[in-house]
Formats: C-alpha cells, sequence, structure tokens
DNA sequence: GGGGGTATCCCATGTTTGTGGTATATTTAG
DNA sequence: CTAAATATACCACAAACATGGGATACCCCC
C-alpha cells in the first residue's frame, strides 16, 4: 500500500486526484491539502507519506519552497511536482531541490497512478516534454539560435532590461520614445508568455532567448 | 508514419524488435542493422529514419560515437539509446552526445512503442531507473557561495526576486509581511549597491552574488 | 551595558511598470 | 495586391517598486 498526500490548490483537481488515487486497491491517500502551509501543519514523521504530489502555483508559499523544507526534514520523501509550467528554470530547480518526478497537469490518471508507483519503487518518470528540456540542457553543444521569436529591435530592448535599464532609459538610448518602448516590452511578453521584467532578463541570460 | 532504424548485434533482439515496429499501423521499420558500420553505410539524406534505436555496446563502433558522428550530420534526428548499461558516465556521455531517450533492454515492446511515438512527437522518454540517475545528477550540484556579503535571509528574498516574484508573493511564501521585504530588498541594495530589481537578479544568476 | 547587525513591522510619497486600449507608416509574405 | 508583421506613438489606470523615514526585539561581541 502506498501512501500518498496531494498539495494543489484547485478544489476540483484535488478532490478529483484524492478519489482516483483512494480508489486503487494499492494506495492510500493520506492527506489532501490546499497550501504548503496547511501541508505541514499535520506533517511529521507519523503522517509523512511514500509519495507527495506537490503543485508549484500555490498561493502563499510556493511548492518548490515547500518541497525545500520538506526535503530539508525528511530527505528520503519521494516528491513529484505537478504543474502546468514547462519553463526551463522552475523545472530545473525543482530538480536541484530535490524532486523525484516532474509531471504535468494534463497527465492522465492512469499515467499518474504509474509513476506513482514506479517513484515508489526507486524509480523516476517526468512527462515527455519535460524529459526534452531536460535531455537539451545535456545537449548544450549545439543549439540553434534561430529560435528566438523576437524581432532584432525586440532583442535591443531586451538588452536594455537585463542590463538594469529603466523604459525611460531604453527610450533614451535607443532614440524612441518611452510608449514606444512600452509597446516593444508588451509584445515580447506576449512573445516569451511572461508578465514581469524578471522573467525577461532570467530566460535572456540562461539562453532561452 | 513513423520511419523507424534499429541498429542492435543481437539477432534476436532486433529482429523481435523490427517484426514488432513493422506489425504497427503506425510505424515502417526501415533499417535494421548489427553495427554503426553497417547502418553508416545505408545512411543518406533518402533513408534517414524518424527515429533510431541504437544499441551502445555494439561490436567495432560504440553506439555512443556513432550517434554523434549521426547527429553532427543530421542534427535533427532522434536518436534513443537502447542498452543493458545503467552506469552513470554512459548516460551522461549518451545525453550530452544528443540523445533524446534512453532505454533499457527489458522495456517492454508497447512501452518501446509508446517511447518513439513520443519522441517523435517532440517528447522525451527513460526508463525510470534512468530518469532516476538524472534526477541525482541535479540533486548533488547543490553549491554554496562563500563570498556573499548577503544573510540567509536575503538570499532567500534575492532567490525570490530572482525567480520573478512579486513582494506579495515572496512574503507569502517566506510567511512574513511585505514591509518585511521591503526593508529587506532596501538592505539588500545597499550592500549590493544597486538600485533595481534588474540589477539584483543580474547579479544573482551570473554568479556575482 | 552598549553598539552593531539582523529580522520583524508600519507609514508616506513619488516613480516605474504592467496591461488594456487605439492609431499610423513601413515592410514583408502569401 | 492584400494581409500580416513590424516599428512607431499616445492615453489611462492599477499595481508594483524605490526610497525616505521610524520602531521593536533579538543576539553576539567587546
Amino acid at each position: 500500500m502506498i501512501s500518498v498526500a496531494i498539495v494543489e490548490d484547485d478544489d476540483v483537481i484535488r478532490e478529483a486526484v484524492r478519489e482516483y488515487l483512494d480508489s486503487q486497491d494499492n494506495m492510500i491517500c493520506t492527506a489532501a491539502k490546499p497550501s504548503v502551509e496547511h501541508f505541514l501543519a499535520v506533517l511529521n514523521e507519523e503522517t509523512l507519506p511514500d509519495v507527495i504530489l506537490m503543485d508549484i502555483g500555490l498561493p502563499g508559499m510556493s511548492g518548490i519552497s515547500g518541497m525545500k523544507l520538506i526535503t530539508a526534514k525528511y530527505p528520503g520523501v519521494n516528491i513529484i511536482m505537478f504543474t502546468v509550467y514547462i519553463d526551463s528554470h522552475k523545472i530545473f530547480e525543482s530538480l536541484c531541490a530535490g524532486a523525484s518526478g516532474y509531471l504535468l497537469k494534463n497527465t492522465s490518471f492512469p499515467d499518474m497512478k504509474q509513476a506513482i508507483e514506479i517513484i515508489h519503487g526507486g524509480g523516476s518518470m517526468m512527462s515527455p516534454p519535460i524529459a526534452r528540456k531536460v535531455m537539451e540542457h545535456f545537449h548544450a553543444g549545439r543549439k540553434k539560435r534561430v529560435t528566438s521569436p523576437l524581432t532584432d529591435k525586440e532583442k535591443e530592448i531586451v538588452q536594455g532590461l537585463v542590463d538594469g535599464l529603466s523604459y525611460k532609459m531604453i527610450a533614451g538610448s535607443s532614440s524612441i520614445s518611452i510608449e514606444t518602448v512600452r509597446t516593444h516590452i508588451k509584445n515580447i511578453y506576449k512573445k516569451l508568455q511572461v508578465h514581469c521584467k524578471a522573467d525577461v532578463i532570467r530566460k535572456s541570460l540562461s539562453g532561452e532567448i
């Protein structure tokens, strides 16, 4: 019997997963909490499950921070990150912080069950797109730079952001209006699927752009 | 229709895999050779398959060397290493040389078929024990920086900034008030002699902190 | 015991950023 | 040629940020 805990803020998903796992004859869901804080409140040596399914995008403490706390206290526990993010940074931060698996939320219930069984058996499981990212991390040698979706002007703006310039300073150094800078940045955010400067800087410095 | 090539010296395994794949209605086995040399002799733009199943322990040129030759000439091809080795060095050498997947020879035919489909679809697939090795590789990569002038709490805040979190989110994930976050950030700026988030993120990612 | 550093919290003010619009000229691709 | 993409520019509003204060409490060291 494999004991499993779920930390997921979406009530519908959490309860659906809980019901599915509980209906399996080799699994039991010992906890289903909407946040890391709620989960930590009931976690101790007695209640420690074999496997923890942890969302990343949680209210309050993030799933990654939560995992760091949990693995620091219980190094042997198996944690599966369970999320919508395919962002390289989040993946590698999770892996470095001790995750044993990384499943996307579009994973089917049977696949999820299989992942739990595999990880409980000492293996590891990643959704294929995640595995691909991990692979590509090793392929560092031959990268195609043609993958950038940004135009030259947009790349120029990004460089300004990376250099720590404000919109006003970018406008000055490119001799365009600050409003134009704002428009470019809106388009950049749309293309990169981000919502703040920090993400652009991180992606740029990590070679994702 | 996915075209697949097999490079495997064991006649029994090679022919069994070839027959199985050919019997699938969405796959065709375009080549089944006992060595890299035999395979290279028939490989060109015309015969290039979508996916190559490559053994590592081959007579003559090893599968890893063969893969390096093939990926150098055809960067887009998907190669799955197919072997008995769980040796870390062989795994990472394969991944670094451009493998898109890594299957153990005890993999069932249906799982192999699924792996080929996943990899052809842009994902990636590793047998669970391999994935575990890869995970552990990241777990080992936790390092500390001794030169940092920042306190642990301040580094925690910096990490939040790098992750693209707002002050509010950092406050939430660290369970402190947003005002405390602001105070910490004021102190961080003073210590690092900077005046905006962007500079902190850049310094952090470039290893200056 | 006092001083320095850390961690916590609050207020106020002005600036910057994020996001939703709209709009025009130019270039590029189909 | 028409449609799409690009580069330019503006408005408005809410949220987030940067910076200046001040305050309490803890701990360590001299």
